[in-house]
DNA sequence: ACTCCCCCTTGACGCAAATCAATGCAGCTG
DNA sequence: CAGCTGCATTGATTTGCGTCAAGGGGGAGT
């Protein structure tokens, strides 16, 4: 009856028979290349809430990949003002931005339990050119990650910001297999409004505002989507469609 | 303003004879690699003022470097307002984000008369196999993409906004041989405001401003940059330092 | 040189969202 | 279970910047 949060490939679990392969890193691999792949994949024992797995200006060495929960990474600027970049489901990569600088520019951080795939990046690198297919893989996904940070940046009120964020880990969860209609929002409220760029009291405000015209219904983290065409006409579907 | 099919140009400049090489593609590729990078590359006429490159929507086939001149990418949202994603200096790539979409998500148009090297993405997969360095390039390339799309979205003002695109070209332009302290904004106002998501009045009122506090010399498209030190303060330096 | 047009500038005003401030509520801990 | 702590909510107020509106140039064409 309450809402589902993803849970886990448990962590013994390789590529080949991970529920995640199809939105992974190994997508379009052949069995025989994921076991390549397999090999240079490092296991972790999963991180406790707010543990990181990196931190800004450590030298670069692996990419990675999320097994099970959620992630965050962030950055702080000048005035030593933390910025949340993004939030990092299963099945997807984060530390692509260290490729060039060659240290993490990012903190990254769990959001609850969650445990993730360690890459070394030197050996991806490698395999990669022996693997076309992975190479292409990578490649789409960094390009993947350019335009999902693009599609940030477009000018939006608070509300078209808010209703998009919705509408994206909806549709995030949905590709994993969850309910992309009720889910939990593993991120405490301040965290979505620093993503957002906004005060946590707009995110408040407009929680119940949606709430209101009856859009979603939401109880502390519990999100339930009630009007899913009416929140995408309300985010200009930038996000979604 | 059709998107233009390139020609063959007499004037073609090969990346080994392209001071720009430092910056681009090339970057770590020794003398024979280069030329196999100059096989794939396709020449193509000089664009006039306002034509584009390519619009949103068509297929994916070619990236573009920027040989001379400057581009800009624009997206439109669900409402049909552009937005400005990016401005592109020589020796920087476009259409990176048209990779995973297999689309071009952007429309890329010349800021007056400008040129490019336009390299068939397939090809370029191809020579990325056999060419480790080119590979590595490529995803750095392609990071360095991800990072400035994510270092545009962190909260400021219209103030620290102005600034740190001031700085951005300074050193973009800085790294290109060029004055770090004086040049022409080869856009309008418009498209400063617009990329920058604010009103052309504010960017109006900020010049101004700027310039009465001694920080800048401006007047029409003529920038000069007066105090480099403060305008970093004032920006925060997030994006040059 | 005159005029048109476009862009930029300058000023007045309004609004969306930030900030400030206070209260409510849940989960811990002893 | 009472008290503490941190997050979320709600209300009051402020403000940065967008919008609206009205002038200024500068360049291109006649």
């Amino acid at each position: 009856m309450s809402a589902q949060i993803p849970v886990a490939s448990p962590s013994f679990l390789k590529c080949s028979q991970c529920s995640l392969g199809k939105l992974c890193l190994p997508v379009g691999l052949d069995t025989q290349d994921m076991h390549r792949l397999e090999e240079i994949i490092e296991s972790a024992a999963p991180y406790q809430e707010n543990e990181a797995v990196y931190e800004a200006d450590q030298p670069f060495k692996r990419i990675y990949a999320v097994k099970s929960g959620m992630f965050k990474t962030q950055v702080s600027d000048a005035q030593g003002n933390e910025h949340i970049v993004g939030f990092h489901l299963p099945g997807e990569l984060f530390g692509l931005d260290a490729i060039y600088p060659q240290k993490y520019v990012s903190t990254a951080v769990a959001l609850g339990t969650a445990s993730v795939c360690a890459i070394n990046y030197s050996d991806l690198e490698d395999l990669s050119t022996k693997l076309p297919s992975l190479q292409r893989q990578l490649l789409s996904l960094m390009s993947k990650e350019v335009h999902t940070s693009q599609s940030m940046n477009i000018d939006q009120t608070a509300e078209q910001k808010l209703a998009a964020f919705i509408l994206t880990l909806s549709s995030r969860y949905k590709q994993r297999g969850y309910s992309d209609t009720r889910f939990n929002l593993l991120m405490p409220r301040r965290d979505i409004a620093n993503h957002l760029n906004m005060a946590p009291e707009t995110i408040s405000r407009l929680f119940k505002r949606f709430q209101n015209e009856g859009l979603i219904a939401i109880q502390r983290n519990d999100l339930n989507i009630l009007d899913m065409d009416r929140l995408q006409t309300l985010a200009g579907c930038s996000s979604s469609c």
